[in-house]
DNA sequence: AATATGAATGAACGCTCATTCAGCAAATGC
DNA sequence: GCATTTGCTGAATGAGCGTTCATTCATATT
């Protein structure tokens, strides 16, 4: 959770340690975004970073330490942003529907980022990969809490919450992934409509069905 | 849908071509699936196929010929594969829960070359990514044609037949993309069931639901 | 048997790119 | 005011890679 997890730098001062990590990491999601990990050279991101090559040597220990804190970053972001977003909120289904909306916005926030964590996660090393998916798991329980909840106080009927959980992230994932067949036919505003429509509605139960009218969540 | 789509090759004898390029691209697969489309060299996939790296040459325009002739396998044996697993049936939600069990099949079997396509697409030039997403296109297509139809009997009736569609090509992929989480909770068979009773069961109509049970499909 | 053709080889070339390092500047300590 | 440490630079290095091509081999043709 922390910001390294286990990335070493030569520079010894944190506040400068963390400046300039985040500096050369947001140049890097941007190029890595834009053409891919491969196809970017660390020259290139040193350049878009505005620093000279060597100094991503003082913070990195090489490329592959890039890329890894570029993934966490996307993941911890996830992990920041979508919890506030339903916490204060009383009723469970205003919170499903909070997170669900929470999940798909933070998606379109970091559209090109979520396709690179996608394809390049892959790519880590395993002790590395496993960090990101445990990120990415975690993630995923804050909507199955909530599921569980509205369960429990009889809103929803679900057969099976782990997938269904799964059905959520995927498809607030896949404003990103297919963008390209998306753009022209929803906007995010209904895109997240229809993702109700199809992932909650249909296993609201009779009580679970009046409060969601009468909340008109989303 | 031929078997070159403009990738141009010095040999001239057809069933010659043919049998090479399924050689090297099954050798592609297997490296780029490993380790991915950058990390793996012309040198390793030669010596993966037992030729010389020469040859490859004489075969393919450039390393890039091969991403997208492997990733065009992919996509064709999805066409291919599924469709004639529910021509010969009946009953329109027969069709369904076979093409939703045919999709998982196919992607089980092409587990990491699936991984592959769904990281690699990218990194191809836009023309040649059309053509893959086209073809991808054409795979939904074949899903929504059944949805359709279950709609059109009154047996199933579903918010948006778009999404849904997305939603059971997105739950077959996942058994590839996210086997890491499945594999030690469902063998494919039980994810299949699960698939049915999340994205079927809960759109089925009165009289959906009698056919559904009698015909004990999935 | 002599010749021609097309397939296959793999060493070599040139280029890209991750990584290093000798040196500079500024701050800090003595 | 000198010495030392810290942050930083960017040209240089060298390994690895995609691609080429001079050459060999196998088969067909005359």
């Amino acid at each position: 959770m922390a910001l390294s997890d286990d990335v070493e730098s030569m520079v010894t001062d944190p506040d400068l340690v963390s400046k300039r990590r985040g500096q050369i990491v947001d140049a890097a999601v941007r190029l890595f975004s834009k053409q891919g990990y491969a196809r970017t050279s660390v020259q290139q991101i040193s350049k878009e970073a505005g620093v000279s090559t060597g100094l991503i040597y003082q913070y990195f220990g090489d490329k592959d330490d890039i890329l890894f804190l570029a993934l966490k970053l996307v993941l911890d972001t996830y992990e920041r942003d979508i919890p506030p977003q339903f916490i204060g909120l009383d009723h469970p289904l205003e919170k499903l529907g909070a997170a669900l909306r929470a999940y798909c916005v933070v998606v379109d926030n970091l559209r090109s980022a979520t396709v690179l964590a996608y394809r390049a996660t892959r790519s880590l090393p395993v002790r590395r990969r496993v960090i990101i998916e445990n990120a990415e798991t975690r993630t995923n329980q804050l909507f199955k809490d909530v599921l569980a909840e509205c369960i429990g106080q009889g809103l929803l009927k679900v057969p099976n919450i782990e997938l269904l959980t799964y059905q959520y992230v995927h498809f607030s994932h896949a404003w990103a992934l297919k963008h390209w067949a998306f753009n022209d036919k929803y906007d995010l505003e209904s895109y997240i409509h229809e993702g109700g429509r199809l992932l909650i509605e249909p296993f609201l139960t009779e009580q679970g069905r009046k409060d969601w009218e009468r909340l008109a969540i989303i």
